[in-house]
DNA sequence: CTTCAATTTCAGAAATTTCTGAAATGAAGA
DNA sequence: TCTTCATTTCAGAAATTTCTGAAATTGAAG
């Protein structure tokens, strides 16, 4: 493994956490590896750094564009490919998430309308249909939420959580917001519910 | 496996779901059926019910309590242990997130942290080395307004979670709160920062 | 059309994870 | 203490996932 000993110890962690993050050791150190450099690699580069198979590097840089994490480019007078992550980490955070609710929530939540609109596969078991109910209500409140709150650009969103939950001060218990003069609060789509 | 069409299908789901959420079919068919259950299971019962061996009962079970997402009690007169999930979803929820981030993002941060500190081992490596930097600040800020909104009262975060965005009209372009008069907002551990 | 470098595919090997049955451990009551 | 029933452990079997090298495909340039 050709790296500084900085590179190695990072791409070495992301192989291992890895298998926790639902992606495999490969996987995760290439990404890590094009995490950290300041240029795109191309396939060749990243075989000879990391040490395994030019065909598993290839599967894995495969699924890492799945996942949208990483971006194919191409330098002038070369037609290799080349690969990079996104400059900025807001958008790899968005991404992440965008890409880890269509694959572990969205699935769940499609599931849970189909089983409650299946009148006769429920009944006489009221228990376990209140419980799918209010599990799709609690996942739909969630999703909803991060709807509104992808909408927002960067630079909103980070004040936002920089202010935690100091933001609960301008909501009364009643749960109507504190109105304040001659700047009401805009409806969105998903705030509009109940 | 004796189960009612609703719940033979929630399990068979949860059991393919489970390798996306990092648990595996066992695992996912038996808190399926513990989620949706009345009343509390033993092993036994479990067994019956899903079809695999005592053994992988007794060892799911147990990985579910690593995770705190199954509780272990007992009926009087009997001596065998009963499991069940808790009641309240967002309690749920709140577990959750909770052993995921340490599971998936604690030990992450602990290593950016460390390899920050590593003079030696970035020296030359100078880009390397802020994209650490950035990564590291990125995931404080969103592990501190996580620790934020755990503190809240689960009615407190229900009523920002409806809120959506439409909390941003209480915040400034310039990131400051728009303050209210007699209700200054009390700054918490998190938010002190910056 | 042919060549050639780059990339992908894929069948099987290697490694890892999951699952089982049998044996061991634990713990309550006689 | 001994008995009995519940649970856990654990070694190996089964299943699944990951990884490789070789062959096939792609596509740009001559």
């Amino acid at each position: 493994m050709k790296l500084s000993a900085l590179q190695q110890e990072f791409v070495l962690h992301f192989g291992e956490m890895g298998s926790r993050w639902g992606i495999n050791r490969t996987v995760g150190q290439i990404y890590a590896l094009l995490f950290l450099s300041d240029r795109p690699l191309n396939a060749e580069e990243i075989t000879d750094r990391l040490g395994f198979s030019r065909s598993n590097v290839s599967m894995g840089l495969k699924e890492l564009q799945s996942w949208n994490l990483v971006r194919l480019q191409h330098l002038p007078d070369d037609r290799r490919d080349y690969f990079a992550t996104p400059e900025d980490l807001w958008e790899i955070v968005r991404i992440l998430v965008q890409e880890r609710k269509k694959r572990e929530i969205d699935p769940t939540l499609t599931k849970l309308r189909a089983l409650e609109m299946d009148r006769p596969a429920n009944a006489g078991d009221e228990h376990a249909h209140q419980r799918i109910a209010e599990l799709r209500e609690l996942i739909e409140l969630l999703t909803g939420w991060y709807d509104d709150m992808n909408d927002l650009e960067t630079e909103r969103l980070v004040q936002l959580l920089k202010l935690g939950s100091k933001i609960q001060s301008f909501v009364k218990k009643t749960g109507r917001i504190v109105a304040l003069p001659g700047q009401g609060a805009k409806a969105s789509a998903h705030t509009a519910r109940e």
